[in-house]
DNA sequence: TGCAAAAGTAGACTGAGTGCAATATAGACC
DNA sequence: GGTCTATATTGCACTCAGTCTACTTTTGCA
């Protein structure tokens, strides 16, 4: 990734790092809302203008990371082989996510990641960012259906948006156990079987 | 109503009214985000504190009429007769609320609800807080299908949130076509075409 | 080495929302 | 009527997120 991008941009990555970790330590231990944000970039010894130049809001500390998956589901749609229905990239997307226990699944064992689930699950205002993030997220899944599928705008957006539901549902489930304990292994068949459960139903109704 | 609630109450209740209503008028001619609590307080001659009392957040100003339909869906499951099934139930409903012009279908002609749906699309942040009542009416009608139709856990959330992100979808759609300029009753057939193909898909499936 | 662009800083400012202590008022009871 | 209590309302000070502006430092490159 950041092979050759100067000495300039290694240390912007390098101090947005150590921003977002010294927040989500400081949050761990405090909470999220007793934690200022000057207390923040005190930790993280920058400045509190600094900080803002590299997170717009507070919350972003915490959920940038899945904030970078925003437009996963697009590109997946649209870089589907021709013989596949969108439904079906997605749903491989997904059930590949999990094998892969990519975080946005739910799916992960490493400590860092668990403790941002719990973070996310105890926090309102982290929950609310979250959910921000599944709707940009179905918005460029819409788009992408209008695009690739040749979908009028109503069926694209109904799509998108009945996908995004299990999507977020599977994922915060996910959360949940993870938070309370299982492990990826033990959680994997389960969540697998859900997963499968969910996308059956998105294919063929639940009457 | 309100037939005797005694002095007080009718009081608060207008209070509230008076609030809201001064709220939204300022909203409408400068925006929500230039208009400040404090200008809303002054011009409905209440204290900032009692502003505050009434309603929680800003957002609440504008939003607080569809709030109030919280508990709506996880109702009309609970009431449902005992051959009919929750999807089914909740269809009637929906479609019955197009019927009526309830303003929360997005069906309305009245310029005061119209306006409100073009503040609500024109700000995000107002935008966020009606997803939020998406959200907790669907924790609600998740719990209910949980109770009254004999699910798991998952299952039902599933079911709560794909009915909940057609509701929403169907909902907006009809908003940007009042905010758009047309009628309730020109909007109507194509209001009633698009929610029997999304309940259609919820049944059936996308597939 | 020198210089322009980018990154970082300091500090004042706005506006939402809260806590608290003081005042006003509705309604019940005598 | 008058008095008492619970509840509404108020003013004021406070915290904190996020923005604006003007200034300094650092970096990449010539």
């Amino acid at each position: 990734m950041d092979q050759h991008l100067g000495l300039r941009e290694r240390k912007k990555q390098r101090t947005r790092e150590t921003i977002s970790d010294t927040a989500i330590a400081l949050f761990l231990e405090h909470g999220f809302d007793p934690v200022s944000i000057t207390q923040v970039a005190e930790a993280a010894e920058v400045s509190r203008r600094t900080l803002f130049s590299y997170f717009p809001a507070k919350e972003d500390l915490v959920v940038h990371r899945f904030a970078d998956h925003e437009d996963e589901s697009a590109r997946v749609v649209r870089a589907r082989p021709a013989d596949q229905s969108p439904l079906d990239a997605l749903r491989a997307n997904f059930l590949d996510g999990l094998r892969r226990h990519d975080p946005i699944t739910g799916i992960n064992d490493h400590p860092e990641v668990i403790a941002i689930y719990k973070l996310i699950l105890d926090t309102p205002a982290l929950h609310a960012r979250l959910v921000k993030f599944y709707e940009s997220s179905e918005r460029a899944l819409a788009d992408a259906l209008r695009e690739t599928a040749d979908l009028p705008e109503l069926p694209a957006q109904l799509i998108a948006a009945q996908f995004s539901a299990v999507q977020r549902t599977l994922a915060l489930d996910n959360f949940r156990r993870a938070v309370a304990g299982t492990t990826a292994a033990d959680a994997y068949p389960d969540a697998l079987a859900a997963a499968e459960l969910a996308f059956g139903q998105l294919r063929d109704g639940l009457g």
